[in-house]
Formats: C-alpha cells, structure tokens, sequence
DNA sequence: GTCTATAGAACGATAGAC
DNA sequence: GTCTATCGTTCTATAGAC
C-alpha cells in the first residue's frame, strides 16, 4: 500500500484492515506509523540487495549492468509498478524520519553496487552518473508509464562503462 | 508549502494562513484542494517554461544545455531545494488528479526544449536519455542533498548531445 | 442590491495513538 | 474500541466596494 498508493495517503486503519490484524497488534510492534514506514523501506532495501548480491555473481560488468536493468524493465512493465520506493518515501517523508536513514543506505548500497560494476570506488564520478541513471529511468518511467526510458537510461549507462 | 513540505502533509488551514485571505476566498476561486494543487503546478510550469524560453534564444546547443544545468546546479545548491516539484507532485497525486495532466505537459514542454537542442523530433531516443538526465539529476541531488549529481547528469547530458 | 471579502463555527470523515 | 486532533469542505453571519 505503501508503495502503491504512497505512504501519507495510506492510514493505519487501512493497513491493519489489509494485514488482518488489530490495531493494538501493530502499536505492540512499532512505536509508531514513522517506524513503520521505515520497516516498510527496510524490507524493500532487503529484497534489492538480494537482487544486487545475484547481480555480483555475474562475471562480465557489461553483462551486470544489463541484468540489472533488465530487471527494472521488467518491474516498471508490471501494472502495479510505480517508481522507486525509496525515491518515492524521500519525497513522503521528513530528513529527521527514521525511514531517511534506510533511503540513504539504499543509495550508499546503490553505488556500492555501481562501483563493483565499473571497478572503481563509490564516489567515483562515473558512479554518481549511474545514479543519475538509475533515478531518472525510474522517476520518467514512473510519471509517463514508459518502460522505453529505462531502455534509453541503459544505453546511456552502457556509455558510462563503455561497453558497446 | 506544496514545494517545501509536500502536498499531502500541507493542510488548507495553513495554506489560507500563508496566503492571510479567508477560507471562503479560497473556495470562491477553487473548486477544492485538487484544483489549487493542479494551480500551484500551473505556477510552476509558467516559470520553467519561461526559463526554457530564454534559454531557446542561446545560439550554440552546447550553450543551451550548459545554461540548463547551470540553472539546476544553482537551484540545487539553494536551502529550500526539494527536487522537481513535478516529479514530486508525481508521487503524491493519483493519475486521476488534474495535477497529473499539468506534470505530463510539463515532461511534453521539457521533451520539445531537448528535442530542440539536439536538433531531432520529441521522440528521439536521445531526448529519451535527455529526460533520465534531468530527473535522475533532480531526484538524486534531491535526497543525497548532493549537488555534485547535477554536475555528473550534465557531463552525461553533454555525451549525447555530444559536445565535448 | 450585488459582489466579494472577512472570521469562524460546524460538518462528517479519517488521521494516528492508546 | 475509543480517544483527540485534524483533514477537506460547507455554512453562517458580517463588512465594505462598486
């Protein structure tokens, strides 16, 4: 719901009414809805960094980037896709949120990721303009519902590597 | 208000405080939260669109997307920078919204400025990949707070266009 | 009189928290 | 289930401009 229909617009009656649970069940686990936001992101995070960690296996970085965006043509084909959670929870939420530290450890694992690929380190320039890339393939797609951008993104990130 | 904090978490009491008119005032001039929304963007569009103007009448390409990101870079580095409004608004309004008709007109506008720049037609490719430049740029200097992402987008930007 | 402004109460609905 | 607070919205009542 969270992800779908974004975070300030989902109550907590909702999302105790979709879980099927009380609401007490849920103040008895999180402090508080900022908490479970943050837990929400924290699972999303989990589940990226699998994605990553597969991605890392993959010997030939021309190839690892090609996976990689493979797979962010494949979500952002899907009815339900909508951007990226993190991107869209920093526009949701406040800097002192407990979720901003998880979007900041998205990003930190993002380049990480993108500096193996490059083999460089993370704060190389070459990483920040695969961010760039990143980003932008996910906020167009979102916005205009036009999976063509992440291909537009990729070719431009095979540049980036230099791999033709 | 809708900028800085976000649409959602911006209340029509604050607004009318903001604005020091009266509640009624507010309903006299817009059918409802969604129509001042979808205003409020309006605004904003006429500005930027104004600056893509200005910027048409720069003779070399090269200039004219230098002059861009420079006016990104600049906007960037203010206290008060929150991304792309449009982008941002993007993640809060339904498609539903007459917000949403407001940001697609803007990503038309932002498409014919690059189309021009590179001198091809809206649905070039490269406009494509013009478009992942300018929202990864946003998006990510939004959230790391980092405006070296801008510069990074522009020498990515300055590759397609293919000005050294 | 008509129009538009004002301040503010009150509406039902829903928010987050307990 | 219940609390209080706030949401977006509507309504009452009044004051001044043309």
């Amino acid at each position: 719901m969270f992800y779908r229909d974004g975070i300030n617009v989902t109550g907590i009656d909702r999302v105790i009414a979709g879980a099927g649970v009380a609401k007490a069940s849920l103040y008895n686990n999180f402090s508080g809805k900022d908490e479970l936001i943050a837990a929400y992101l924290e699972a999303s995070l989990e589940r990226f960094v699998d994605l990553l960690d597969e991605l890392a296996e993959v010997a030939e970085p021309g190839e690892r980037l090609a996976r990689f965006f493979a797979e962010l043509a494949r979500s952002a084909s899907d009815a339900a896709f909508s951007g990226c959670p993190f991107a869209n929870a920093a526009v949701e939420v406040t800097p002192e949120s407990p979720a901003h530290e998880v979007i900041v450890r998205f990003y930190e694992r993002l380049a990480q990721f993108f500096a193996h690929v490059v083999e460089t380190t993370p704060d190389d320039p070459a990483v920040k303009q695969l961010i760039v890339c990143y980003d932008g393939a996910m906020s167009a797609a979102k916005v205009l519902r036009d999976p063509s951008l992440i291909t537009a993104a990729e070719a431009l990130a095979r540049r980036i590597v230099a791999v033709p």
